[in-house]
DNA sequence: CCTTGACCTTCCAGCCGTTGGAAGCCTTAT
DNA sequence: ATAAGGCTTCCAACGGCTGGAAGGTCAAGG
């Protein structure tokens, strides 16, 4: 299997795939006489599990860490889930971060007329630094 | 007032400041005759216009458009409210990405042991690319 | 046999928004 | 005079890719 055909099979680009091995992330390939990348299914498995690690949105030191994991058979499952929970967690104040900003602007969006006027509650939220909601003169 | 004095008095990091001048955001700040950038509170303003900005999770190329609103005198709300909600769309995009990760990992962790056995949902669903729960043998 | 095109190789650079460090100049205080 | 602290520029790294250039290799077709 070249890598253009691993990059098929298991969905993940010829480039990244080179990247992924350069940063150690996946043992190097074997070669051809040419100097061509050899790939095996089992590595094309292997591939597939970074992708997938990759979707759920770990990052590439977690996934080491899992594919780590994955490879040892004495391994404990409470290992894993660790992992999985400490990034659940990230995850989540990521997402309580985002929501913040949100809701926020969604906030200034909603008191902002959107009409040809040049007043908006969005700039003078940005001017003041947000401040804006927690006096009396908000109007909302 | 120097780039130093600025940064406390914006919150903006003194080697923030210089970047955002590097690549246009701000304009480029006077000299003194040693070399020294000088800051009035009008720059000192734009700083911390940039500042809450980021805070809100717009990017940069985002918060010139927004600048350039806030300086434009005879701007319309409209344009900013749409800057501002194409920017809550791309938030809310990300979130729900992000959301989707939680679930799904947090689904794979609860079903979980956690102890020292090696079987683990989390791995099992890696390997085989996240068709667990598309199936009748997922167990939940 | 030769060409064409599709693949493969390496290396280098850029994206975003920072942050860090090195080397050197300027100012102020002692 | 000298030391400390600030300022200057430039270069590099983070994460996770993605693109391009320049060149080698392979299979099919004329």
């Amino acid at each position: 299997m070249t890598i253009g055909e691993a990059a098929k099979a298991s969905g993940v680009n010829a480039k990244l795939i080179r990247y992924y091995e350069s940063i150690g992330l996946i043992p190097e390939a074997g070669r051809t006489a040419a100097g061509y990348r050899v790939y095996s299914s089992n590595e094309v498995n292997v591939l597939r599990f970074v992708k997938r690690a990759r979707t759920l949105g770990f990052s590439i030191e977690r996934i080491q860490t899992l594919v780590g994991l994955w490879q040892d058979r004495s391994r404990s499952s409470a290992e894993v889930k660790r992992v999985a929970l400490d990034h659940v967690a990230e995850l989540e104040a990521k997402i309580a971060e985002l929501r913040a900003m949100s809701d926020t602007l969604k906030h200034l969006a909603h008191a902002c007329h959107g009409d040809e006027r040049p007043d908006c509650p969005i700039l003078r939220d940005l001017e003041e630094g947000g401040g804006c909601c927690h006096g009396v003169d908000c109007g909302h």
